[in-house]
RNA sequence: GGGCGCGUAGCUCAGCUGGUUAGAGCGUACGCCUCACACGCGUAAGGUCAGAGGUUCGAAUCCUCUCGCGCCCACCA
């Protein structure tokens, strides 16, 4: 026996060895494994921010990943687990900007475009290798050679072709719509990307003419010349849609138009409002409807505009209490509720409270109809008219894709229909840029074009710089990025090489497994199948299994703030990787949060032991060259392979139905509580006293017990498994990561009881 | 306002399509350094299965309502 089982086991002394000697072996790269019924097995990760480090739900995301490629490579399939980093554009910006003004009390644009994206790449460098050594801490056998950056060449070039093509079939547009303006990053954010906080504030009624109005943001009212109610609301029968009215107003009299709109809410207050288009989406939709004149009051910044009269050029949050001060010296206000609760919108990613502003923007156009070229899929033909909406309920709702747990598909299709139009352009720096080109002025009038457009283009997109054919001006590309979700929607794909017709995406796509924290179900799920369906005419993944959050042991979220958090690599460091893995599996069904305590994490470290020491006991009790021959088994051994048996197709059933917490239990159970408290005990008496017979039985069957065991606890728990594998005298592989997983055909089994 | 999830021993959770005295781990108490393991072994305490009503021969498990916790969505002027 090899003498390392004389200590207890320590994971510090062999995980990195063991991650090295897998990475050695070559075997995460799937050209290596043999899969003569071609069977294969694909799954990518979901790319880390480069804003940091991991958290325990990188360390979920990956201990549950892991499983599901291990398992699927000893089950003989030609196994790929594509890895990557996410640049994550805005979410990186900010962090970036913000150590720079921290250190240094500099702002990007003190230092320039260049200068500010050398240092965001140096940063997100950094992160970058940081995380990568913590998926190989955490024991992920991803394959390396292929690993992808959001924001490199190659996904560079896969975002510049899905742009064009989308541009081109009329899916990405141009155009002024109301967008989520972010005055502290100056930049716009999609809608998942706000956050809703409550507040209480003041809630005025103010006297607008006849009516009362209510606001919680006086601030904004000064442009307000309409005033809405509802077209049934008997109250303002006497009032007609378009009359107009002279009413005294914040700056002097004023002439405002009556409209009577079926979105007012006549419970609503005084069922009366006023509206502020620019603004406010509600208001700009009733605007929409009624063709009225749209006038912006706060700038980008958050400054009134000159329409503030005396109130122009301050901020609005200083503003507000001199404005409610004018209004009550003018006898404008009605009443005060003080204690008013309503949602503010805020920039999840480091930014500030969101303005809604009207802005030219890029769009993607979900409710467009146009032909699709090409499908694979089932139910949807080439050349068949869709939209973006209608294929991606589609994807699901034909079952080609299933989501797990089930419940987040009503989730996913109540998205769906709730969608607008995704705004993918971003006023920072760092991400794609938009591979558009102006040439502005154009140099031949479109009057003497004399109908060949092609000959002065005003808007070129490509990926490289156009130039004109008739004239020296240079086109000048759009100064905007595009959304990170952009290229991360392109993930499964633009990984294997597309818009190549690359081998990779040939053999690998559609990935069979997505698997990801249900918080990003929006962000990124629905926008790869988005992105997949158009672009592919396929899905993405075949099955989307969410994972919980990671939450502390009261259930609390995990916040640096709130100061509970628990860091993988300090769990690795003190307990080893495998009871990391384990804490966070086991007990943790698909889409459930999980509570993680370090106790927790502690008990999964005594289990590694456990299973050290079984290894200890087997090899101290078996001869040194175990022998491979079958004796005849007793009776009780028997029965013991017997229920090794069902308890390995219990648990490759369990993971097989992306049941990992009950696979990982119900081993767990049995290794400790079947395995070692039991057999093993009643075993002792004929290991001592037993005849040879007897002691060959219990011998052979105390050997193939642990390395089926080992087998089963292998996806789970790499890294004590195969250091203990190397110990073993006999063995079917070299390396358990590629040993063949234990299952038996049906009709193997009754022979094998019986023999 | 709409939707979803959860509420089972101190804590974290199993209990599938309803069926013998409701389970596990951690924790606790007590006893054991028994020649695989003290990162261990053994024993024990601890639950009106949130509450009420209903379906049923029988419910933690199905239905209805109530309460509590959490989450998601929505144009809360």
């Amino acid at each position: 026996m090899d003498e390392k089982f004389l200590k207890p086991y320590d994971p510090k002394k062999s995980e990195d060895t063991v991650y090295k000697r897998w990475e050695e072996s070559g075997f995460f790269k799937p050209e290596k494994t043999d899969s003569p019924d071609g069977e294969r097995f694909s799954i990518v990760l979901p790319p880390p921010n480069v804003t940091g480090t991991l958290h325990m739900g990188h360390a979920a995301m990956l201990a549950i990943e892991d499983i599901a490629v291990r398992f699927e490579r000893m089950s003989g399939k030609q196994t790929l687990w594509l890895p990557g980093t996410d640049h994550a554009a805005i979410a990186t910006q900010s962090k970036v900007e913000e150590i720079m003004y921290k250190k240094e009390k500099k702002t990007r644009h003190d230092i320039g475009r260049e200068e500010f994206l050398r240092r965001v790449d140096a940063y997100a460098k950094e992160s970058h290798d940081t995380i990568v050594n913590q998926i190989k801490k955490m024991g992920a056998s991803v394959d390396w050679s292929r690993e992808a950056f959001t924001l490199d060449e190659a996904r560079h070039r896969a975002v510049n072709t899905a742009f064009k093509k989308m541009y081109d079939d009329g899916l990405i547009y141009r155009g002024e719509g109301m967008v989520n303006w972010d005055p502290k990053l100056q930049t716009t954010v999609s809608d998942d990307e706000i956050e809703w906080d409550e507040e209480t504030v003041p809630f005025y009624y103010l006297k607008y003419g006849p009516f009362i109005i209510g606001t919680s943001r006086p601030e904004t009212k000064f442009g307000d010349k309409y005033v809405v109610m509802h077209p049934d609301d008997t109250r303002y029968s006497e009032y007609t849609d378009g009359q107009t009215i002279k009413l005294e107003w914040i700056n002097g009299p004023i002439s405002a138009t009556i409209i009577k709109d079926t979105a007012i809410d006549m419970e609503f207050g005084t069922g009366v409002m006023t509206i502020t288009p620019w603004h406010d989406r509600t208001d700009f939709e009733i605007a929409e409807r009624h063709d009225l004149d749209k006038e912006q009051v706060i700038n980008e910044r958050g400054i009134l505009l000159p329409i503030a009269g005396e109130f122009a050029g301050e901020h609005i949050k200083k503003a507000r209490a001199r404005i409610v001060e004018k209004l009550r010296a003018k006898g404008l206000v009605d009443k005060v509720d003080e204690k008013y609760v309503h949602s503010i919108a805020i920039n999840s990613r480091g930014g500030g409270i969101i303005e809604p502003q009207i802005k030219e923007q890029w769009f993607v156009a979900v409710n467009k109809e146009f032909p699709i070229a090409y499908s694979a899929m089932d139910g949807i033909a080439s050349g068949e008219t869709v939209t973006l909406k209608k294929l991606m309920r589609h994807a699901v709702e034909s079952g080609q894709i299933k989501i797990i747990p089930d419940r987040f598909e009503k989730i996913y299709y109540h998205w769906i229909d709730n969608l607008r139009d995704w705004n993918i352009s971003r006023q920072i720096w760092y991400g794609h840029r938009i591979p558009v080109w102006y040439h502005d002025p154009i140099c031949i009038p479109l009057a003497d074009r004399e109908d060949d457009i092609s000959k002065c283009i005003p808007i070129v997109v490509s990926g490289t710089k156009p130039e004109c054919k008739f004239c020296a001006a240079a086109y000048t590309q759009d100064p905007d990025t595009l959304d990170t979700w952009f290229s991360s929607g392109l993930w499964t794909f633009s990984t294997l090489g597309w818009p190549d017709e690359t081998a990779d995406l040939k053999r690998f796509h559609p990935t069979d497994l997505l698997e990801t924290g249900y918080d990003i179900l929006f962000f990124w799920v629905a926008r790869m199948i988005l992105m997949t369906t158009y672009l592919l005419g396929d899905v993405p993944f075949r099955t989307v299994y969410l994972h919980g959050l990671v939450r502390d042991e009261k259930g609390k979220k995990m916040s640096k703030s709130l100061g509970n958090t628990i860091d993988p690599l300090e769990m690795i460091e003190k307990y080893g990787a495998d009871a990391t893995r384990l804490s966070l599996v086991v007990g943790a069904p698909p889409g459930n949060d999980i509570s993680l305590s370090e106790g927790k994490v502690r008990g999964y470290k005594h289990f590694a032991n456990k299973i050290w020491n079984i290894a200890r006991f087997v090899l101290s009790n078996i001869p040194a060259e175990a022998n491979s021959e079958k004796p005849a088994l007793r009776k009780e051994d028997n029965a013991w392979i017997e229920s090794l048996v069902l308890v390995s197709e219990d648990i490759s059933k369990h993971i097989a139905a992306y049941r990992f917490d009950l696979a990982s239990d119900i081993l767990y159970h049995w290794v400790w509580h079947e395995f070692a408290d039991k057999y093993i005990e009643e075993v002792k008496p004929a290991l001592k006293d037993g005849t040879d017979e007897e002691k060959a039985s219990v011998q052979w069957t105390l050997y193939a017990v642990l390395t089926d065991c080992l087998k089963l606890l292998h996806p789970f728990m790499p890294f004590v498994t195969e250091e203990i594998w190397a110990g073993l005298p006999r063995k079917d592989a070299e390396l358990l990561m590629i040993a063949p997983w234990p299952t038996v055909p049906s009709d193997k089994i009754q022979e094998m009881l019986h023999t």
